[in-house]
DNA sequence: CGATAATTCGAACGTTCGTTAGAATTAGTA
DNA sequence: TACTAATTCTAACGAACGTTCGAATTATCG
């Protein structure tokens, strides 16, 4: 609290005159990032109706958010499991939310693709990848969101398509 | 220091015993943990000479180790960045050594196959695949290593055979 | 046995942390 | 202008933290 305030410009106590807590500033800050990303997916999904591009568009509104916004990606990453009960549940349904979509997207490809796979394991692979970038990405050495995404949509989806077919 | 104290049944003053600071402490077990991964695959790796094979024996031991030893995995993802110049470019040797393994046995598979991807990408989403598993395994619900290194090794390797050709 | 070394501990140290009381200042309004 | 409400601050509280001092205990060995 004393570096925000410091980073902020406003005295430590001046802090508690609009965040009742650390916690729920933290609080806020998770529920904040999340419902935009969650927004900003919507939009972009609605209309579209290739499965194989609608994951494109998954990967790339989220590496897109997220390189943009390094900081707040490193308190999701790392303040994850940093609330208590009431906070916890409230993030925990946004993010599960936000997680069934990707399930829903990696079932679409499977069903039109009749394709055979782990819906689990390829969703969680596909956030570790996109996650993990927050420990490696340097915007003077990495390329930009759009061609990272391209990359990894490659991997991924090459990936999936050539699984075992029913 | 006073939970570790707790949970060693040893007092607080006695853990200065044996470890000079908490930052020491933290520097040991990056390194002993990093070291012993490393020297295990070096060992894996021997006489295998096939570069798919070597893929996925780098992604099983890699899996093996963490999944068996979650809590350090939780230190070395969390505490990445927690020690300071001294012990911090030493741990960050090891990193990178581990690293250039992983760059190596894709530039190997890249060189039989005659394929065209970026190294730098592949490996870090790799490392992201598997690293983020300590944010989701349920050894309750989720396969063992060596099952999900099947399906991660799959994922994986497909994305990279496929790419462009020169 | 006695003496030295190795080990373990309770109790505190100084610092940092999250938080708050209460005063000072500023903005809004009549 | 004078009064109220909103905003911001200084200064501190109590708890938790990393660490250390010096005494107590235990092991080692002549």
């Amino acid at each position: 609290m004393r570096d925000l305030s410091k980073a902020s410009g406003m005295s430590l106590a001046g802090l508690y005159y609009y965040f009742e807590s650390k916690e729920r500033l933290l609080f806020l800050i998770q529920k904040h990032t999340f419902t935009t990303v969650v927004q900003r997916l919507k939009k972009r999904l609605a209309g579209v109706t290739d499965p194989e591009q609608r994951i494109r568009i998954f990967i790339l509104n989220h590496l897109e958010y997220f390189l943009a916004n390094p900081a707040a990606m490193k308190v999701l990453s790392h303040e994850a499991e940093a609330l208590k009960n009431g906070f916890a549940s409230e993030v925990a349904a946004i993010k599960r939310e936000y997680y069934r979509i990707c399930v829903g997207l990696m079932d679409e490809l499977k069903r039109e693709r009749r394709l055979e796979f782990s819906t689990r394991i390829a969703v969680l692979s596909l956030f570790g990848m996109m996650n993990w970038i927050y420990t490696w990405h340097n915007p003077r050495v990495d390329a930009d969101a759009e061609q990272i995404a391209q990359e990894m949509g490659d991997i991924f989806l090459r990936g999936m398509m050539n699984s075992t077919r029913r």
